[in-house]
Formats: C-alpha cells, sequence, structure tokens
DNA sequence: TCCAGTTGCTTCGAATCTGAAGCACATCAC
DNA sequence: GTGATGTGCTTCAGATTCGAAGCAACTGGA
C-alpha cells in the first residue's frame, strides 16, 4: 500500500490549494449562477450536460453518473426543473423504469443566457491569473489525476452498483 | 474586463477537471472521516484548525473564516462537536460576545486517530499518481490562483462584512 | 453619560442533500 | 411460464446548509 507517513509541507499545501481553490471557485460560481439565472451549480450541470446530449436527453443514471451526486438528490432537482418548464421527463420506451430527462426550449434558452457570465467568473478568478502555459500543465496534471481517481474505485466499492468494467 | 469569448478546449478541459478532482477527492475523504471517525468533513477541519492554534483555540469567527463556511452553519457545528465533547465553548474574557472555541484531549485524540487514515487517502487518490515534481508544480499554480481569489472578491462585496482591505 | 452604529454569535425558517426503504419493471435460470 | 434477482427511479425521514432577522455587547462621538 502507499507508505505510511505524514505529508510534507509541499504536498500539504498542494492538498490544502486545491480543497480551498475548488471551494472558492464552487461558490463563486454557485452565487453568479443563483444570481443571474436563479439556477443551482448542479442544475446548470445537468442543463449544459443535457444540452450537448443527443437529442437534449440522457436517462436518470446517466445523468447521475456524470454529475457526481446522489439518485434521489437528482430525482429531487429533476423535479425542480421540471417544474420550472426547463426539462421534461419521459418513460423510456425500450425500458419502462427508465425516465429520460430532455432538456426543453426554455431551458437552452436559459443556458444561453447565463453561460457568458459563467465563463467569465471563471475567467476572472481561475484563468486570468495563470498564462497559457500554466493552464496547460494544470489541466495535464488534473486530468491524470481524475482518470487515476476514476479507474481506482474507494475502499469499500460503492454498494447496489454494476461494475461495468468488469464483465 | 475579461474579454467576452468562450473558453477553448484547454481551458474548459483544465476547469472542469478541477472540479471534478476536487468533488471526487471531497467525496472519499467525507466517506473516510464518516466510517473512520463518524465526523464530517467540516468537522474534522474544525478540530484541525483548532488543534494547530495556540491553546487549542479560536473564536468563532477566525474559525469561519479559515473553513469556508457561513456563521450559521459553524454555530450548528460547533453545537455538534460539544455535545460530542471534542470541544468546548466558553466567553472571551476580553469580549463578552466572542465565543472561544478549544478543543478538548478527546477531540485532539481523534484528529489523531483519524489522521493517518485521512493521509493516506489524500495520498492514494491525489498524490500516487504524481511525481514530486508534478506535486510542487500543482501546488504552485495553485497557490498563485488562491491567493489571486482570496484578492479578488466577489463582484458583490461581502454585505456586512469589513472590508478590512481599504482604510 | 448617552445614543447610534457596529460587531459576534445564535435562532429561525426554508431549501437542499443523503441513505435506506419501497415500488415497478426486467432479466435470467430453470 | 415462474420465481428469484437485479435494476431504475422515487419516496421518506433525518441531517445539514444558508440567509435573514434577532439579541447582546462593544465602540465612538456628542
Amino acid at each position: 500500500m502507499t507508505q505510511d507517513a505524514p505529508l510534507d509541507a509541499g504536498q500539504l499545501n498542494t492538498y490544502f490549494a486545491l480543497m480551498e481553490v475548488s471551494s472558492l471557485l464552487h461558490h463563486a460560481v454557485e452565487q453568479h449562477l443563483r444570481a443571474d439565472g436563479d439556477i443551482s451549480y448542479v442544475q446548470f450541470q445537468i442543463l449544459a450536460r443535457l444540452a450537448d446530449s443527443p437529442g437534449g436527453s440522457r436517462r436518470m443514471t446517466e445523468l447521475a453518473d456524470g454529475v457526481v451526486y446522489s439518485r434521489s438528490g437528482l430525482t429531487y432537482q429533476a423535479g425542480l426543473l421540471e417544474k420550472a418548464q426547463l426539462v421534461t421527463r419521459t418513460t423510456a420506451k425500450d425500458d419502462e423504469r427508465s425516465v429520460v430527462v430532455t432538456i426543453t426550449d426554455t431551458g437552452r434558452a436559459l443556458v444561453a443566457r447565463v453561460l457568458p457570465g459563467h465563463v467569465d467568473v471563471v475567467r476572472r478568478l481561475l484563468l486570468d491569473p495563470l498564462t497559457p502555459r500554466d493552464v496547460t500543465a494544470l489541466g495535464g496534471v488534473l486530468t491524470r489525476v481524475r482518470d487515476h481517481m476514476r479507474a481506482a474505485p474507494p475502499r469499500s466499492a460503492t454498494p447496489r452498483r454494476t461494475r461495468k468494467g468488469q464483465p
């Protein structure tokens, strides 16, 4: 296993900086979206993902997997979005259990409306203080970490989840 | 202000990777702390910060500023921690309004107990896939971003907060 | 001294989030 | 078929979160 020793100062700093930066960025984005479009970050993520999907549709499970989110939480959010006329929910033709969420024109319009401001926040807080080279390097390292995380599931395997990887 | 143009693929990738990595790491750490010590990440942060403070004490406001957290949320968490005998709350001698939170021996013991596992999770998910050089670079870039974020408050200045910067 | 404004924290209500349990459909082995 | 399991989603109760409002204590100037 990994060694059993404390982290050195540099490692600690990296860890803390990562958590704080993401937390601050999350807060800022959340605040902007609430003020500008009256939606939360999760809702925006859902809408953006749908807008980017073929036919503007996704099944609930696909959405939950994409956004890091609980199933019940997604049901709740989908309910809110549906009430706000931003998405519709229909049962899938091929599987009576599945629910297909589809973004409406109103939903697309909302995404289009808040996107510039969203991008602006990200640029102002995250990208502005960095050189293009920095951005590339940061992206490279984080992508590596992300892939590693996705590949290595938590020690306690998620219960009641299909292990799609192993046939 | 910042230009009004969409982000290029690299910038988008960096942004998304950052959000996903931090989210996954947060979840993993949260899960470990819950399983190993029956506390949340916020609670751990509070305890760790206290353990690292002179006399094991901090005023509520100092804590709230350190952790990115709302005042009322901190009150709630402090209440939980106090009920669990992990901290004590006393009013400050020099300011009748201030509440001084102090970590107990039980609290210190808990931090000491969960810390190795916590470190292990961070190492396993975040540090393992990176070279020492990567870690340093990542820390450097993120530190720069953090400083930038701290310096540049949100467009809508926080209400009812002293603008310490401008005399 | 007295009073208005500020500050530190808590209380309150409403919104959100989660895991466990429940329900209905699907699938597989027999 | 038919029963046993598995899967997709929702419902539920409880915990956590936040902002606004409230309360008490401090501060500065008249």
